[in-house]
This record gives structure tokens, sequence and C-alpha cells, in this order.
DNA sequence: CATGAATGAGGCTTCATTCAT
DNA sequence: GATGAATGAAGCCTCATTCAT
């Protein structure tokens, strides 16, 4: 994740809410509320001038809110597209997540997941060409994530699948870091490319990317038949 | 009301070598020797600080001259960005041009010629950290390059590559801007995370994408028997 | 080529008093006594340095305040400069404008009138010798005045009082614009010599320029009486 | 004489020719004939932009010169500007001056030196855009040129023809000083309105300049019948 | 806690002046 | 002496951040 700032072990900002309270108050969820405004308008203004071209104010006028009040929720400027990463990050992550209907046999888990990724993303045009910018997409900027208190991350979850799919046999042994650079790379690619234009859709794109990534990463030799998973 | 600003376009600087001058001046060396130098700096700074990031005096400092001397060679900061971009891209577009020596084969002509792409990227690795971060691998963004006024780049070379694979059969017969945007999304994403480290090799990584990309667009030939794979 | 640079005119800030307030709001007060604050500092430091000796880090500290405060008022230092020749141009029109209790005799409200822009001019020397230096006196001024949102202008009436006299037959028969040239010279001159040594009285001044004038612009009235004089 | 930066007692720039040179030597010409270029190209310059609108750049490119031989005859800037007014000036002085052909008279001789000096005006627009921004008519910018070694200054001369106007009971017996503002102010003011449209022929200016001076200045009473000079 | 004006450090750019050729 | 590129001090303006209300 492209820190502006240098990285300084920032104090682990408490969340309204405290341990013990058994949901929450009135107050936590106004915070909420401000909160992610900040976020959404944030993500707007981000995706229109860049994070250099966005003005707290910018960012303010958007929410409908004053600049102090960002301040109120965020540190710094840097703060905020921090959150914005990790947490919509989060979401990515999520709609990328193995779910209990998922087909069993490799190759449709990984269609379906990746497919939900793809659709995910036509959901939230805007945060990715924020987030494309930003690293969401590779693999090393995953750390970094995961040092913001990120519990998942996208690339994370694709390296394990492709290493499964490696370990099943579906796929060709090589370095799992090098597919996922190169999935991710063409995925990224082809949101930026499908974001020009509004009308493109995504889940078409989605499904060239997958047929392209799969037949170049099918393993050749069906050295094993098994394609299934065979544990979690 | 008088106004105190009366902003007059100032005559223009009449640039360097002057027509009819077979080769260029000792003026002109040195000129080219000055914008060189701003150019190199400029480029290690971007790649370490980002645009936004990097102080024209840090460029001017690098380039061990004064600040003011920058903007002998670039009427402004963006300027410099746009003629790395475009002089660079042009290197890049020149190392990936066909060459006379090129195999007649189209795969082997592909792989010599992104291979040759991967070699150039090896050794200017600190420009790409630059130019990968301001679309250089994008094909949408080949159109503002060539109104910036550079004659060729590369992925529009690579598109027309890919057409060619594709009406000779070899490729399959998709839009060659999902192709283009794929493989050249597949090549940044490979670069920057070969940049992290300085040890990777990145002829290596470039065999590995070529691979991938190959099998994935080869045409399935339905007269010949299906290469490598089955499929649920 | 991705340019950095993307200036979008950033939107409006929205100005002060709404439409429906009846009258201003304690926040519109406090904008108008922060704009005044800068004016008048503006006022001094030209006077003293002029315009391009004036650094808006002067203004500010005699105003006493930031430097990007002045620019919450400002958009830029010509800014300045207009607003401060626009206002108190408009000062010194209302100065000069007819009131009830002018007399009626022509050279009577002729002498009146320029008399009270005299001591007008006495109470804000320091204003006068900035505006002195940028045209208040100069009809050809007026029009980019108007142009500016001033609703009148010194010149301006000065000539329609000079058109009037000459209607009347008192004064004679010349091109307006003449006449309006003439005084106003003559007065900008009276001012600016006055304006070195704080002791003259400038409505002595005033005395002379209005006596010298109104002696050289007279109808030479062949019927009637000469009224004051004689001549050669 | 507005110097931009403060007076400094210079020192004397020793002028080419010594002392004991029968005649100016070649390179004296030479000098001679550069300083004289700068100016020219000075005079253009400040009069399109202004003496801070207009560069040293633009001078040299004016003069055709190279930015460094500008100072090979000036020291700074500023002493353009000077040197400018200075001798310029002298030329209106002498412009101005008594002539042995003069009328006798002394309205005809009033008439004839300021007529004559609108047609030097008339030649010299474009100096006179620069010199009346500078004070040339003021008379309290004569101390100023004098001590920057001027001999004669305009407005010195028309005070001494005034105070003779007065002593021969031509004009009323007012401060000197006082008229000199008020016809130099005058002049000024036509000189400024006519530079704007080049067609206005300045001598007819002058002659309505001249007429209503006289007639606001006259003595009112004829005390004394001379009217011819007296005395040198 | 919301507000939004005040703050001032910092960056870009200009241009008078210097200086090596 | 002419040249014109190099120099860098200095000024305008922006905008993240603070703070009084």
């Amino acid at each position: 994740m492209s820190r502006a700032k240098k990285l300084q072990p920032k104090e682990q900002p408490i969340e309204g809410k405290r341990a013990g309270a058994s949901h929450p108050s009135l107050r936590d969820e106004t915070r909420a509320i401000f909160r992610a405004a900040v976020l959404r308008a944030a993500e707007d203004v981000f995706a229109e001038k860049g994070y250099h071209g966005a003005r707290i104010q910018d960012i303010a006028a958007r929410a409908r809110i004053a600049v102090g009040t960002v301040y109120n929720y965020f540190k710094e400027k840097d703060e905020i597209l921090d959150a914005l990463l990790r947490e919509q990050g989060e979401q990515i992550s999520r709609a990328f997540m193995p779910r209990a209907d998922d087909p069993a046999d490799f190759e449709s888990r990984f269609r379906t997941r990746v497919l939900r990724l793809f659709a995910f993303m036509q959901e939230h045009r805007t945060f990715f060409s924020v987030a494309a910018q930003h690293g969401v997409f590779d693999p090393e900027h995953a750390e970094e994530v995961m040092k913001s208190g990120a519990r998942r991350n996208m690339p994370g979850q694709l390296e394990e699948l492709l290493r499964e799919g490696a370990e099943l046999g579906v796929l060709r042994k090589d370095n799992p870091q090098r597919l996922v650079r190169f999935l991710g790379g063409a995925m990224r690619a082809t949101l930026m490319g499908a974001l020009r234009d509004d009308a493109t859709d995504l889940r078409d794109e989605g499904m060239f990317v997958i047929d392209m990534f799969l037949r170049g990463a099918r393993a050749t030799k069906p050295n094993a038949p098994r394609k299934t998973r065979s544990s979690a």
C-alpha cells in the first residue's frame, strides 16, 4: 500500500466501541456514519483527482461536512487513504473469500471466485480506480496491509488458491507469487481499461481473463487426476 | 482598473539547433548534456519519491545544477515528467520494434521481441518504476503519448503484433485490445514485483510471462488435436 | 502521456451573504472586518513601496494576520489592488457626487463639489498616493473600472458636470474629455505635490486649482457681461 | 524620479572619454553606440510592460545584444531607468530651453516654448509614456534628477519661466511651484490621454492646454504694462 | 463534536546578476 | 568586450492542519 508518508507505528486508533459493550451506542453509530461518509467522499475525490490532487476541503465538501470534522475521524490525510484501502480492501478480500456453495472442482471454484471478484469490481468501480493505483492487486502490497491491521487481503488469498491448484496438479507448479503477480496484473489492467468506458461489462472481461489465465497456467501433464479439494 | 498583471506570452526562446546545420553545434551538444542530466536525475528522484514527492530542488541537486538551470530546459515540472515518459517511452518502443534478424515464425518472433523488452527493462529499472506508474503499459495511454509528439509507443506495437498473430491463426481471434491489456498488465505487474528485489532476473520472469501468455492466447485449432489440456 | 497536472477550476467558495438575509450575519461582519483590514494594510504598503515592491507578506504583517489569510479574501495579489482601487474609487466618486444642499448656481456647485473632493483627499492621503499612480484621475481608466463592477467613477461624473457647464453656457464648449483630462491632471499633480509634505492644506490647493480651472475654462460670452474678471 | 531602489551615492561612472582626449576614440564611439542601443530598447520595453514587467532579457533582445552586454554598460537594471530618465529628460529640457529666435513678448514666448515641448513629445511618444510614469513632469522630481547628474530639467525651467511671467505682471503672483504643478499635471494628463490613440495631434492638444493655462493664470489686474522680457 | 477561518511551512517559478568561454 | 547559460535568492500561492467558537 503506497503509504504517502513513511510508516510509523501509529497508535491503534481505538474504534469507538469499547470491549464489553454489547452493542454500539448511539454515539458510536453516529461516529460510524460520519466516518463512512468521509471515506465515501474520499473515494470519489481520490478517484477523480488522485491522492495528491485531492484536497481535504474537496473531500469535506463532497461529504457535506466541515473540514475540521474530517480531522475528528482521521488524524491526517494519509490516514484516510490508508483506511480506505484497508477497509475496502477487506471487502474485496471478503468478496473473494471461499463460500460454502462454491463448486468443489478446482477450476470451477477458481472461475466462480474470480468472477465474483469481477462482479464486485463492477459494483465498486469508483473505489477500484483508486485501489488499483495503490497496489491492491500487488502481492507485495499485502504485507503492508497486514501491518496496517487488515486481517485478510485478496492477493494473499489468491496465492493460497493458486498454491492449492498447484498441489492439486491442476496448475503448473511454478512459484505462486509469479502466478499471483501475473493474474493480478492482468486483472488490474483489464479493470483499468474497462473503467475508462462505463459501458464495458466487467464480468465479461472477467471471463476472458479467467480463461486466458487458466489456459496459461494449467499444468501440462496431468500428473495427478485429482481435481477436487482434498483438504481444507 | 489598472490591472497590474498583464500576462503576455513571452517570446519563445529559440530552440537549439538551427535548420541547415549539418551536425549539432557545440552549444547544442552542451544543451543536450544538461537536458539529459536533468532527465536522469528526475528519473531517480521520481522513482524514489514519486512525482509529487519530488521537488525541483531535489532534481537539481541530484543533477548537480542550480534550480534555475532546470528551468532553462523545461518550462515546468510537469514537462520533465512528460519528456521522461515520452522520450524513454520511445526507447522502449524502439526496443520492442521488429528487427531484421527476428525469427520468421510468429511465436518465436513474439518471444524474441517480448524478451528483448524484458531485457531492456532489466537495464532501465529505475525508469520503469516511474513509467509503470504513469501508464506506459496502458494502451489507453498510447493516444496521449502520440499527441505529445511521440512517434511510436509500445502498446500500439504490441497490438499490431497480436493482431498479426491472430490473422496468422496462431493466436485466438479476440479483441486485440483485450489481449494487449492482459499482457501489458501481466508484464507491468511482473516488472513491479521484480523491481522490489534487485536480484530477480527479469529475463527469466519474461520467459515465464511469455509462456503463460502464449499458452493462454494460442488459438485452439479445432482441427489440430488439443495440445495441452482438458477441461471440465 | 499522463499529464500530472489536471487543472480543473476548483469549485467556487460560496460568497458570504446569502440572498434573503435581511442584515449581515456575524460571519459576514467578521469577513468584512478582515477584508477591510487587508485593504487598509495593502493601502499603506502599496503607498510605501509601490505595488511591485509590496510583498504579500508585508501586507499580512501590517494587517497582523497570516499570509494565508490574505488569500481567504483575495484570490491573488492583483485582486487586492483592484479591490482597493475599485472600492476606494467608489468612495471618491461618492464624495464627488452631487448633494441635495449643493448650490444651484453652476460655478458655486462646481466649486463645492471639487472642494469636497479635495477635502476627501485630505483625509485619505495614503490611498491617493496609490490611486494616483493607478489612474483614478484618468478618464480612460474609467471604462476599466466600470467593467470591474464599479457603479460610478469620478472622471465620469466630472465629465458630466463639465458637460453640463458647457450646456449652461458657463464653460467653453470644448471636448469635455479634454477638460476632464486637464482638470484631472492638474488635480492629480497638485495632490501628489502636496502629499510630499504632510503640512500642506489640500483644501487650499483645491481652491487654487478650481480658480485656475474656472478662469481657464469659462466661456467668453460676448453677450453677457464678464462676471469676475477682465482679460487681455 | 521614482528610483526603484534607494538612492545610494553611486560612484560616478567614468564615461569613456578621459579628460584631455580631444575627440572620442573609436572605442568610445563603439561604447556610445551600444549604450544608446540599450537605452532605446529599454525605452520601448519599459513603455510596453512597465519597469517591473520589463526583463533585462527583453531589453537585450530588443537591442539585439546579449544579456551580459547590457551589464557592460549599466551596473543594474535600475541604472538603465535612471539613465533613460536623466538623459532623455535633458532632451526635453533642451527642447524647452529658450532659443534665440523665441518671441520677445512673454505670452508668445510661453506659447512658443510650451508648444515646442508638445511637438517634441509628439516625436517621442514612446519615451514619454515611460517618463510620465516616472515623474518627469513633477517639480519634486527635479531635485532627484539634479542629484543624478542632470544639468537641467524641464520643471525647473518651467518654474523659471512662470516666475518671470509673474514678475512681468503677466501672470498672477502665486507660488510658482503651484503653477508648475498645475501646468505639469495638465500637460501630463493630456499627453497620456493622447498616447492612447496614436491619431491625436499633440500640438493641437498643446494649444488647448496653453490656452486654458494662460487664461487661468493670467494676472487679473494688469498692474504692470510690461510684457516683454526685461532681463535675461 | 461540528464548524470553517486562520495559520504558515513549503513548493514552484521568475529573473536580476554573474561568469566562463 | 560580447555572449548567453548558470545561478539562487525571493515572491506568490496552496493546502494540510489547528483552534476558537
